[in-house]
DNA sequence: TGTTAGCACTCTTATCAGGTGAGTGCTAAG
DNA sequence: CTTAGCACTCACCTGATAAGAGTGCTAACA
């Protein structure tokens, strides 16, 4: 069997109904709504050639038919049409995500916010992986008598600094040596390669004469490095499901929830997706916790380099042209907002 | 009327046994549950009576007897005892709150979470205000051509930096220069004291040669300096309403989970609460919203000083005795932990 | 006078039967 | 190939009934 002109069509309006109402469609409703000439009884002959294709289900023998994921595929490879924005939104869009480096997180965690909004979904952004982001300097700071401040800055704009106990009192000169003998050691390399290299030794043969001060302070440096790899997560409309039929009862709310608020492991699904958009649809995930989800990623750039993401989770009945269209603009927002060099 | 030994006695036990089950109290289970010696007949007539002095309400004719807010007050304030944690217990919270002050959000946010897993409930923690919180010093640091890194130390140990873009290249000199005047101007001033001073202008007389230099870096400056001020919130168990029969149905649970996000609300009404340990309990509190919760806080100190909170927010029928206990305990460690002078 | 047993009454909850309507699948005619 | 017609299925609503928990009242008892 082969899926005709007529099929596409029939299909691609049980699609789209569903999506608005989240009932199933029925024969009559079809042919009388989307008046498409043709009978509800020659409907129904095509609706049950596409159930055995597998593109429609059947929730019991006399309620109207629901697509599968893999009629959600199909629309979304090739019969949903991009939606152009209306001004409105675009402008709302562009005005919001102007925003400077020093205010990335804040730009981002934006950035989920208004997604959130316009798509009365579940929105999310996770800020760049810097695993190749290169040190600038260090510098270790004296604060007071036996504190000091471990200061790290990458070359994408990112500090971070850490604040230390010394054992052991220290002077202002002996600090300034170790800032710029760790930056003379470290600046240009990528902060995962410091992390392999075997830092601590490689440091006490160059400056043996602190190795005192180092003892205290490396092992601190290196948790501050690590901590720079840290990807932030920000979540945005989470109580948003609560507003979707399908979401109704306690049980799979609950799971919603608990699934978005463990963020390591969320976090980790969505840094392993590809770059570009990418949407995955119910059981396409690989996670079961997701298998009533859809999933909609684009990748945003700082500098045109590092690489985060922006997206929604959603039931797999969702707006796809909509929401998609809205995504990717706000992802080419981000990166044009993220370009300075 | 009087509220006889014996009415309380019986008020008690029904509380307990609400506080548990979740379910009215009927006078026969009480009678039998809690051999009180009485019989039911008599439990009822005096249940009549606590529910004219209102401390029982009645869901309909036929069903057993709840405990109003009123109740719940009387319980906490004279009613119920305080729980010896167990060893065990007490053991993790003191091994897991072991901090230093590098650490300390990172601590605090682990409060919150060991709080709600040990009382089941949504628990919170906010970090200290800042307002009196003094400056200790301020660096402002290159980091390449046309940008610098502006860092200010609190005496607190919290440290902020905020990177800045030039609009025109200066020299190291001039920055350790600004580093310095700035430093003799602000430090030991309070953080609230010098944003309500007028700034930019008073600083400007100061080092005149340096005007251009102060133009470019006084409004971040000041920005950072604000968002020192901020109070960070952190929420852990959310989902754990879900299991809480009260929350049961989708309206409810989104309300209070819509509640909690609002951040920045929620984080005033946290504020705004006296220091020591205070329950609130449904209609008390002041905000409609929580009209059917209960909210309990406590205040931890850093170095004796600087006040932040813990708490957990859940239905008015919670275990306020364990849940009390438990909160106290951890906020007594957390002070202990971030003693340091 | 306080306490208790007994009983009628109330109200919720669960269960079941019957009716309704939306929708299908099949068949036969156009 | 398309369509009208019809029987059939199934979820859902409704109303009735029964069971159960608990109260409130009364009268008897210590």
């Amino acid at each position: 069997m082969e899926l005709t002109e007529r099929k596409l069509r029939i299909l691609q309006a049980i699609v789209s109904d569903f999506i608005t109402s989240a009932e199933p469609v029925g024969s009559r409703t079809l042919s009388k709504r989307y008046g498409m000439g043709i009978s509800p009884a020659t409907i129904r002959n095509e609706m049950s050639d596409l159930e055995e294709l597998g593109y429609l289900t059947h929730p019991h023998t006399s309620a109207g038919r629901v697509p599968s994921d893999m009629a959600y595929r199909l629309y979304v490879d090739t019969l949903m049409e991009r939606v152009e924005l209306p001004e409105g939104e675009r402008q709302v869009i562009t005005e919001q995500l102007a925003a400077d480096i020093s205010e990335l997180d804040k730009t981002i965690e934006h950035a989920a916010n208004l997604l959130s909004e316009i798509t009365n979904l579940t929105a999310f952004a996770i800020t760049p992986k810097q695993n190749d982001s290169r040190v600038n300097y260090i510098n270790v700071l004296p604060a007071d008598q036996e504190t000091v401040v471990i200061m790290i800055a990458a070359e994408s704009g990112e500090i971070k600094n850490t604040v230390v106990k010394l054992k052991t009192p220290c002077t202002e000169e002996s600090l300034g040596l170790l800032s710029k003998s760790l930056t003379y050691n470290y600046r240009g390399k990528t902060i995962s390669d410091i992390l392999t290299m075997d830092i601590v030794r490689n440091f006490e043969t160059d400056v043996e004469a602190m190795s005192r001060l180092a003892d205290d302070i490396m092992p601190t440096f290196m948790r501050s490095l690590e901590s720079m790899l840290d990807i932030r997560l920000y979540l945005d409309g989470l109580t948003n499901i609560f507003s979707i039929p399908e979401y109704c009862n306690i049980e799979r709310a609950k799971m919603f929830i608990e699934m978005l608020n463990k963020k390591k492991s969320f976090t980790d699904v969505l840094v392993n997706r590809e770059d570009g958009v990418i949407i995955t649809i119910g059981n396409e995930n690989k996670y079961d916790m997701m298998s009533d989800c859809s999933l909609i990623t684009a990748t945003y750039h700082i500098n045109g380099k590092q690489v985060g993401k922006l997206g929604v989770i959603g039931p797999t009945r969702m707006n796809y042209d909509k929401v998609t269209s809205v995504i990717e603009y706000m992802t080419d927002n981000l990166s044009k907002a993220f370009k300075f060099t």
